[in-house]
DNA sequence: TCATTGTGTGAGCACTGCTCTCGCTTGAGA
DNA sequence: TCTCAAGCGAGAGCAGTGCTCACACAATGA
């Protein structure tokens, strides 16, 4: 044992790659079917190997899933912060519009690794905790908005309940113990608001109700970009 | 042919029956297991018939989900006309968050149901037309507390950019030509972001972020309805 | 009365996730 | 350098799935 460095000996490099060649095929067969549809032993069939041999990489259905589930939560916060990163210089609501939309060319791109990861948990699955840091990444790019807001041209005052001020607080200090808690409060609200917005569309909900939804999208994230305090 | 009456033959009832015995096990296995889980032998199974026969019934599994969906919706419906039966004499931002709250407690009380019909559609499942008049109750109720607010106590302004004008007139033409189009421009939004907020709670999003849950929704949603201009 | 229709049966097809045993290959330690 | 456990792929097999089809029986309407 204690095999520690980095040049493995082949056996574990070929490891590395089969399990890619794996996540590969099955990521290709999620676009093209769906999560459900994704089969085993369909993905070992396109790599020419025999479904057993598949299990010696994921123990189960179940564990393939959840590492396309952690990619595509990678992706898509790749995208949010490239998208942040491409409007740097501008206003926080500019930045906020742009990684909103940045989320929704995402997803459109990606339907079906949306619905992985933000549409109805796959059968009785639920997400382990491996997910988290992956999961995270959007929000963390949403708060580092706040942030600079907060400490550069400043945020604009939202209101807070007197009732919800010990759950406020809780948060605030579990996100972000450097902002106004009405921000961050809010700044959860508008979060989860967003992929309300992204999943209506994805899922059909806007057909024969919105058309032109590109710039519907553009007003709505700026007005939930205001109701954090943005400007 | 031309059977027509009410009263059929006791094989007609039988029918109907039947077919309501095969959706009744449906519901309770998905409601146990999940849409994905739901198996068409294991219902036949349970109502002592074989599997096959069950076909005379739902020509597909997809078919049974259909109806399931449409149910569903339709349970939906109800319980937000109900919510808003309830507080008719409250102002139009309390009828607002009654609504929603009454959608966010059907969605709790039945998560399986939600997210057959808000969830990621099924597998390469989508939705027929048959959905749509069920599918819209809930937004009837929103739109009709916004009427009720405008020919009432009135509407506070809400701003709309020019650019979106075009797309906001389309929208209020087909949705409510009555009233305002900044109105019915916010709400169709705001329609999208409630089912954010309760598909973040129900999905898990708001695990070890969001605890005091049914706070945080009404502070949110009364937001919402500030937003679609009810005071 | 008789033919038509509706309904339940059971076998069968092609597929799924997953398990287990069997050998071959690899690579690290003696 | 040799040895032997571990890693890996093959293949058979189990239990389950959606769905189809030929068949038999019962209800219905002409």
């Amino acid at each position: 044992m204690t095999t520690s460095s980095t040049t493995q000996g082949a056996r574990a490099r070929a490891r590395i790659e089969v399990t890619a060649a794996i996540k590969d095929e099955a990521r290709r067969q999620l676009a093209a079917e769906g999560a459900a549809k994704l089969s085993l032993r369909a993905v070992a069939r396109q790599l020419g190997m025999v479904s057993s041999a598949l299990y010696r990489y994921f123990p189960s259905r179940d564990d393939l899933l959840t590492a396309l589930i952690i990619d595509a939560y990678d992706s898509l916060g790749e995208r949010a912060e490239a998208a942040h990163h491409a409007v740097a210089d501008a206003g926080p609501l500019s930045r906020w519009t742009a990684v909103c939309e940045g989320v929704r060319d995402w997803a459109l791109a990606h339907p079906h690794e949306y619905a992985l990861i933000y549409g109805s948990p796959v059968p009785g699955y639920s997400a382990p905790d491996t997910t988290v840091p992956a999961a995270s990444r959007v929000g963390l790019v949403l708060i580092g908005i706040v942030r600079e807001a907060h400490e550069g041209p400043g945020l604009t005052d939202v209101p807070l309940p007197t009732e919800l001020r010990p759950e406020a607080e809780r948060m605030t200090a579990d996100l972000a113990p450097d902002l106004p808690t009405e921000a961050v409060t809010a700044l959860v609200a508008a979060w989860a608001q967003l992929f309300g917005l992204v999943g209506f569309e994805l899922f059909g909900q806007f057909n024969r109700v919105v058309e032109d939804r590109g710039r519907f999208f553009r007003h709505a994230v700026a007005g939930l970009g205001r109701g954090v305090g943005l400007r």
